[in-house]
DNA sequence: AATATCTATTGATATAAATCATTGAAAAAG
DNA sequence: CTTTTTCAATGATTTATATCAATAGATATT
């Protein structure tokens, strides 16, 4: 998730997420309307906040390059992260009814993040009825993935939890990625630790389980892997393997 | 979550759900055209499947009275429990994008259910451009609930657990409720057990401990309860009490 | 009403993960 | 290039929860 090897181009109509983002709802010639509602190719250093939990909010975030991880800051002061995200996600969709940011985010790596107010988009709709149908679709995606992701991971054991981590990200980079059974961990092993609800210490003991049976290989600066044994990393996954 | 006390009608514009439903971004006097695409008043017994996992589907359904659990069914036949819901919520609104329901449902009570064609309800929205809207705040609300909730639930002990899940369910009952500080638990100990992530008898042990520290009072039958210092049991929720 | 069946609770023990402490390796600073 | 700082990995111990086993309380059945 280090740079993106795809084009980025401050319009809609030239951008290479087209077809992943909302606008892919709408024909190619009228992108250009698109592109005056949004305020694109914002650029971010390594770890900025891009918005504070309980802030007011008119604009959904979308990931053109890089990679942001959002979290909930409890009143005693405990940091929970509650999502890593990268290329192509929209970031704050459920801040949308109250208006109101329900977590943080800030970014992982140099990042480049395009804004759309969603009034503006609301008004758009009109014109482009198919709008709301990507709208309603986009949701429905974010929402089946919030819940059966997270909570299969809450049920599981240390090693299940961080192979499951390992596949489901794998799974997003793989369509990015030369080598698709490689894998960039954006994240420090804290962040990952927080987001599976362990000590860090534990998910350390996980990844030498996985590394010693052969199911990963760490490269450089152990934020590199490849994936040698899916079958096998997948078998921990589902908490056969133990 | 026994009988419900609020009347329930045939047609919208006389359900006494309108004011929750996605129909009250919709003038009164129009309600009849969405009762027109409505199939409703479905009557179901306890433990009744509402659907399967992987059928297809082309309604989302809304809960005019009793309750339902959903959950995900692993390839080895373990179930999942990943969500309680009770009136006024609608329960697969993840399945509209893939058409496909990605969990299985069934009622832990009597249950009257409605059944809302999606198909029917985008055509619907040409003449109602406020129920987009709806549409957006209400998948948006999903989308906010499911993050918090469940991911808070998944880093705590067993009894800040428990005292977390109390809280959230009291706080919607509370609504309906005659008594604001009464609770009732429609789903069985391992339901809970399976949906918090825990052993049924590390459950009963976190419910034994809030009831000897005073936070909660037993009824009859295990099910019924009431909160007895809510200070106390919001301190269990946030782990500080221990 | 008495028995059987299911569900919740309690107790004893085993185990996975948290915590505390240390070492090692990489990155940053001098 | 060396020193300092940060981050990841490993070891020893403690703790919370899971598991195994038994009991008690409810509900259902006869």
């Amino acid at each position: 998730m280090s740079g993106p090897n795809i084009a980025i181009k401050n319009h809609c109509d030239e951008c290479a997420l087209a077809g992943l983002c909302f606008p892919s709802s709408i024909p190619k010639e009228s992108l250009f309307r698109v592109t005056q509602i949004i305020t694109s190719n914002l650029s971010f250093n390594k770890d900025e906040l891009l918005y504070r939990q309980g802030e007011n909010t008119q604009h959904i975030h979308v990931i053109k390059s890089g990679s942001v991880k959002t979290y909930i800051t409890n009143p005693d002061g405990a940091e929970y992260i509650n999502g890593f995200y990268m290329t192509g996600d929209i970031i704050n969709m459920e801040s949308v009814a109250a208006g109101i940011h329900m977590n943080s985010a800030s970014t992982l790596d140099h990042s480049i993040i395009c804004k759309v107010s969603f009034m503006k988009l609301t008004a758009l709709k009109d014109e482009f009825p198919m709008l709301t149908n990507m709208a309603i679709r986009v949701y429905s995606q974010a929402l089946a993935l919030s819940q059966d992701l997270l909570k299969c991971i809450s049920k599981k054991s240390a090693s299940a939890k961080l192979a499951t981590l390992l596949l489901i990200l794998n799974n997003r980079q793989s369509l990015q990625n030369l080598d698709p059974s490689r894998l960039h961990l954006c994240m420090s092993r804290q962040d990952i630790a927080n987001y599976l609800g362990l000590a860090t210490e534990t998910l350390s003991r996980a990844f030498t389980r996985l590394t010693d049976s052969g199911c990963i290989i760490k490269h450089n600066r152990h934020s590199d892997l490849s994936i040698h044994d899916r079958e096998l990393l997948q078998r921990y996954a589902s908490d056969i393997e133990n």
